[in-house]
DNA sequence: GCGGGAAGGTTCGATGATCGAAAGATTCCA
DNA sequence: TGGAATCTTTCGATCATCGAACCTTCCCGC
């Protein structure tokens, strides 16, 4: 025994912690494999999941601005990135009316049945897993789930 | 309303999905904003995970090779990573006693100090977090958080 | 022992994602 | 109408990553 440190034991809350790790881990990986099998980088999928999660909660597009934001990337960045996913299709330019500085960014049907192809299994085998749950215990993860959201979201890094 | 597809609602367990991407999201952006204060790289914050994670798993170090397996990177990539990290002071090159072309990449105590500076106050806010959940409830979440992940680590991604 | 192959790491050159700064285009306001 | 503000793009440079070749060290059959 080499005097490591060792983990401290916290107990049950200490396994969530290591298993959130984990979880973070596995669906790095997950992504990762998804992209680099379509030819993809991180970023590419990461913008595809903003603007569908846009198209999806009603907000419709997104601008290369907003797009830059959510993915903490510069400006210059996101344009080459939108230049990408245009170029193989998945994504649109419009101009937009009423002000036309303004760029939107869409998704096309393309790109949505790619995004299907990619995350729906995982969807689907992750919906058959809750099976196994009963409504009080789905309850118990929902609100974990936000709680765990908003501790990540509001932590410091330092 | 112009036809767009919307979200297919899967009720509670759709709901499990949504926040389980809005979790790695936050994670993500999380990571991201430590990386970036201390003028490191993703791949460079993965890499000390990893080591960490050895460490206190008891398997001590990594080397070279299994590092580059761990982070999907390849073996050239790694070189130039790990010698970021040494460059730094986060880690230490030591041949390996005994087969000689192995080299064991340690993590300095260093870097194990800035590790809990990042993440310390987070896993502390997890904890206290927790504190709303009774040990029935908390024991559905270590459940979940399990299958999930294998979900995830399973699941191929087309 | 002693060669030939296998395994582990590193070096090299090239590609390309990303950044910061500056420019272009358009809108808003005085 | 002119100037500041906003949004996006272009430009040049940096650096993480990759694939291929190389070097060292180990293992195995003879």
């Amino acid at each position: 025994m080499t005097a490591h440190p060792g983990p401290p034991d916290l107990g049950p809350k200490g396994e969530v912690l290591r298993l959130l790790q984990a979880l973070t881990t596995a669906t790095l990986h997950f992504t990762d494999r998804a992209a680099a099998s379509r030819g993809l980088h991180r970023s590419d999928l990461q913008a595809l999941q903003a603007l569908v999660g846009a198209r999806e909660s009603g907000a419709g597009t997104l601008t290369p601005g907003e797009l830059a934001q959510a993915l903490t990337l510069s400006p210059s960045a996101t344009t080459s990135l939108v230049d990408r996913l245009e170029r193989v299709g998945h994504v649109e330019r419009h101009h937009d009316r009423g002000d036309r500085r303004r760029i939107s960014v869409a998704v096309t049907e393309h790109a949505g049945v790619e995004a299907r192809a990619m995350f729906g299994p995982m969807a689907a085998a992750m919906v058959e897993a809750l099976a196994d749950f009963d409504a009080e215990e789905v309850a118990t993860i929902v609100r974990f789930l936000d709680v765990a959201t908003d501790v990540v979201a509001t932590s410091d890094p330092g």
